[in-house]
DNA sequence: GTGCTACTGTCAGATTCTGGCAGTATCCGT
DNA sequence: ACGGATACTGCCAGAATCTGACAGTAGCAC
């Protein structure tokens, strides 16, 4: 195996344990020497890879991905530019520095000439979706990806107000409205909430007892039966 | 210089270089040996490069950009990802299918886990644009890298239909609709064009006589100006 | 302090990379 | 059909790099 191929798998290897682990451990895993690996994880630290060590504990990856060198075509980067500059736009603050970020590491390893034709690009996005939601949307994204339940004030389209208990498991991005999709606990059922219309959002660490992506496909379920 | 750069070094060259490379200029180029230059192509074109060679001429490297190995934070990715997805929903076919393919070469060299996590992605986006152009978007954002005058027939706002020539530069993603901004030799100034009220598109191979860059700074410019 | 671990320096041996050479195949213009 | 230019492959010895082992320092937890 080459040198380059191991230290993807070192990667790999990091991101299974979650836990810290000892760099003697790493390197049994990977079959070579406690000196080797050191000067790996050197090396990928070079690269930018966000690698903790502590003396006493072990190595620990912060959550995150290492994309080996990948070929696109013309037409693939300006999609992925295209598409990262309207998620810079969105209202989601999280959401948007993180796609501004990735665009200047993509930018930042370019050659000289792309990366000016990037920045004078033809594709523009219109502007940022009018609509600014009271709650960061970050949160629930967070929620999500941890399986946490999370509560909140809502106010139907009526004008209703009522205390929610929700799973919440998607988050969908339409033209004006980001809604939170999620299984709620007062209906018993599947409920979309526009995010506009929550307010007091509470977050919780109570996970709730199903998994993800369990719901995702139940709910899918639900939304082919009735062709609306 | 690491093996790894150097090949990253191979690539930026043959990108400089439209036409038809021989190794041995690029070898000198480099600094290495004809027979060193021979493994790299081999080692690229493993990778996935799209660099061509046919004997008595030289090399070729198919536009495209080879990205090095690249750290994305969780919401990073997140963001490519959903960016992706919006483009993939826009009604400009080979945009779209462009952005899907960019998603599956990512999705390709993930591990199992967490390509899973993408599929069963929690962030999604609303349906397509409703909008459908008469048009091929594909031929304009042509005509725009390559700086080529573009005929039409144009129905305004009114109803009243009018010939244009036209110097593209731009394309602008709004929620319902694309809009091309060009140069207009019959205004003789700048104009948005709404694609779904262009039909009889002709492309052409007439350069038009300005930087593409210059006119959309000009552009952005008189945009600034009377500030709406 | 003791035990565990991260980290660094050094050096010899293992491994890989590199350049040169010889040879084959393919394309192009004449 | 021919010569010239070039892509491409196999081989081998020397150069460069990588690796493992050992010795040593430093931080943290008990």
């Amino acid at each position: 195996m080459s040198r380059s191929e191991r230290l993807l798998d070192l990667i790999q290897t990091l991101r299974r344990h979650r836990r810290p682990v000892s760099g003697q451990a790493l390197a049994d895993e990977l079959g070579i020497s406690i000196r080797t690996l050191y000067r790996d994880i050197a090396t990928l630290q070079g690269q930018g890879a966000p690698i903790e060590g502590e003396a006493g504990l072990g190595y620990v990856l912060k959550p995150g991905f290492m994309l080996p060198p990948l070929m696109f075509s013309d037409e693939e980067i300006e999609a992925i530019v295209l598409g990262s500059r309207w998620v810079a736009k969105q209202p989601d603050q999280r959401l948007s520095a993180a796609a501004a970020n990735a665009l200047a590491k993509i930018a930042a390893v370019l050659p000289d000439d792309l990366r000016e034709d990037l920045d004078a690009s033809t594709l523009l996005v219109g502007p940022p979706a009018a609509a600014i939601e009271g709650i960061d949307l970050g949160l629930v994204r967070q929620a999500i990806r941890n399986e946490r339940k999370l509560g909140f004030l809502y106010r139907d389209a009526g004008g209703a107000a009522s205390e929610r208990v929700v799973w919440p498991f998607a988050l969908g991005f339409f033209d004006k409205v980001r809604v939170v999709v999620a299984w709620c606990e007062m209906r018993q059922d599947f409920r979309h909430f526009r995010a506009d219309r929550i307010s007091g959002l509470n977050t919780t660490d109570t996970r709730y007892p199903r998994r993800r992506q369990a719901l995702l496909k139940e709910w899918r379920a639900t939304l082919d039966k009735p062709r609306s």
